[in-house]
RNA sequence: GGUGCGAUAGCAAAGCGGUUAUGCCCCGGAUUGCAAAUCCGGUUAGCCCAGUUCGACUCUGGGUCGCACCUCCA
């Protein structure tokens, strides 16, 4: 039985899908106006996990990661750049794609853009302010009135008194109550068409909140499984959503909520505003995709993540160890599916690791042993379940060869020019010189490469 | 100020009221011409103070420290 940690309940719960067999999952996308950095690479990959392990549990699962293409920083950054808003929010969710694909992420089943999806929103917004839960404010702005609300505050554990007290400088607004936040906001003069939709209550734009509940609504229905996010969406961001969908649709809006914990630098989180953040294609260019992925998926996803050149530089040295009892094991090439035995030991250990609340550092351990497995036994069957239970967590599906050589790179000897020297080096072994061949081995060694004589011959891999 | 989360060996990171986590690093042995990889073995833990218990890293209480949210943020 899957056991998830709902935020709602502070609490591991079991975990009860609405539909039999089925499971509906939506979750806080991107808000595309830069590249992504390494903590929306954890979101992407947290929840990719989540997805395929729900998927490999048999279930059939429906996911929904929205990208936000609408919004103040996409206006102003579009104004800087002197391009349209479209064409900046096409070219970052391009980029966006290429970063997740590189990272193993699956496509969610659907990617909706908050600027497609403007009608339901207004709907959204209409049944709110009939159920007097809205108001158009002097300014044209329309406001969530969040007094009215009576859950209010139930995510994130807040009251509205405490809000209160920690109240910070706010701008001057038309806000019957400094805690209500924007559904709509109207029109500026000076501000493009393009970011302009006609409504009753004149023209404007969404607030960015309501963008999430009017897709998740459409796309899932008024109630669903699983909602994720950030940990720092947890509050305005998801409590607004509780306030906007319940208060609309007169029902429970999610069931479980799940949020990741941070990506931290220095012990501080990986932020914009911090400056302190590294994007995704900045650190690929440095590090395998897939060691990025692994880095991510060993820590488990409620836990904050420290990054560092050393931690990666550690998790490359793990994943590589786990490729190299692949490579042993004469690298098994056999498709995933249907791949895993689940009656198998291993296999059970990591069932039960991946359904406590998805706990993928023990399940990784568990590869371990299993690669320890393979090294002593030299067993194809354990090689191939090593493959197949690390394709759950959509790692160790490369040829293992690929994986340990690596690319060139910039300045990096070619494979022509390594096999020359590994012939080289042979034969001056066979002519006993090895103050010669240790000299090849050594200056390969100097250029990042590591030389391994097996009976079958050199073997060599990048350091 | 309010709220929440955390504190595990050199580093990273889990489970668990009593029995080896795991990975990287380090030491010894096997293997190797020597290495590397691999195997076998080993060293290094549980912030502090009380309490519960036959027994606590694991439960309870207090303290200290760190982080996050309370404002856009994955």
């Amino acid at each position: 039985m899957l056991k998830i940690y709902n935020t709602l309940a502070r609490d591991k719960q079991d975990f009860k899908p609405i539909v039999a067999n089925t499971v509906n999952m939506y979750v806080c996308g991107m808000t595309v106006y830069d590249y992504c950095h390494l903590g929306h690479a954890r979101v992407m990959v947290v929840f990719d996990m989540v997805y395929r392990w729900l998927k490999a549990s048999g279930y059939d699962v429906t996911y929904v990661r929205n990208i936000t293409d609408i919004d103040d920083k996409i206006i102003k950054r579009a104004a800087e750049n002197k391009e349209s808003i479209h064409t900046l929010t096409q070219r970052f969710i391009d980029a966006m794609h290429e970063d997740a694909d590189a990272l193993g992420v699956q496509r969610p089943d659907h990617e909706p853009r908050a600027t497609q999806y403007v009608p339901q929103m207004l709907e959204m917004i209409a049944k709110l302010e009939s159920n007097g839960l809205a108001y158009q404010a002097a300014d044209g702005d329309v406001n969530y009135a969040v007094r009215k609300f009576d859950g209010y505050g139930k995510l994130s554990g807040k009251s509205l008194e405490d809000l209160r007290a920690g109240e910070r400088v706010e701008v001057a607004s038309d806000k019957h109550d400094p805690l209500d936040f924007v559904l709509w906001k109207h029109a500026k003069p000076d501000e493009a068409t393009e970011v302009q939709w006609g409504s009753k209550w004149g023209k404007g734009r969404p607030g960015w909140h309501i963008e999430c509940s009017a897709m998740g609504t459409h796309l899932l229905g008024q109630h669903f499984d699983i909602h994720g996010g950030g940990a720092d969406l947890q509050f305005p961001h998801h409590e607004n959503e509780i306030a906007q969908s319940e208060g609309a649709h007169q029902c429970q809006y999610v069931n479980y909520w799940m949020h990741n914990g941070f990506v931290n630098v220095d012990k501080e989180k990986m932020s914009k505003s911090l400056g302190n953040f590294f994007t995704i294609r900045e650190v690929l260019k440095k590090y395998d995709a897939e060691v990025v992925r692994f880095f991510i998926l060993r820590a488990h996803y409620r836990s904050p993540l420290n990054y560092s050149d050393t931690h990666l530089d550690d998790a490359k040295s793990a994943l590589t160890r786990l490729y190299t009892a692949l490579k042993g094991a004469g690298n098994v090439d056999l498709p995933v599916q249907d791949g895993v035995d689940w009656n198998e030991p291993h296999a059970q250990r990591f069932k039960a690791a991946m359904d406590d609340d998805f706990n993928t550092p023990e399940a990784v351990a568990v590869l371990f042993d299993l690669a320890n497995e393979v090294n002593r036994s030299q067993s194809a069957e354990a090689a191939l379940q090593l493959k197949a239970l690390a394709g759950v967590l959509g790692l160790l599906q490369r040829d293992a060869q690929e994986f340990l050589q690596g690319d060139a790179g910039e300045n990096g000897l070619d494979d022509a020019a390594i096999n020359a020297q590994i012939e080289a080096r042979l034969a001056a072994k066979l002519g006993k010189n090895y103050s010669e061949a240790d000299r090849i081995r050594k200056e390969l060694l100097a250029a990042g490469i590591v030389l391994e004589d097996t009976p079958q011959g050199t073997n060599w891999r990048r350091a």
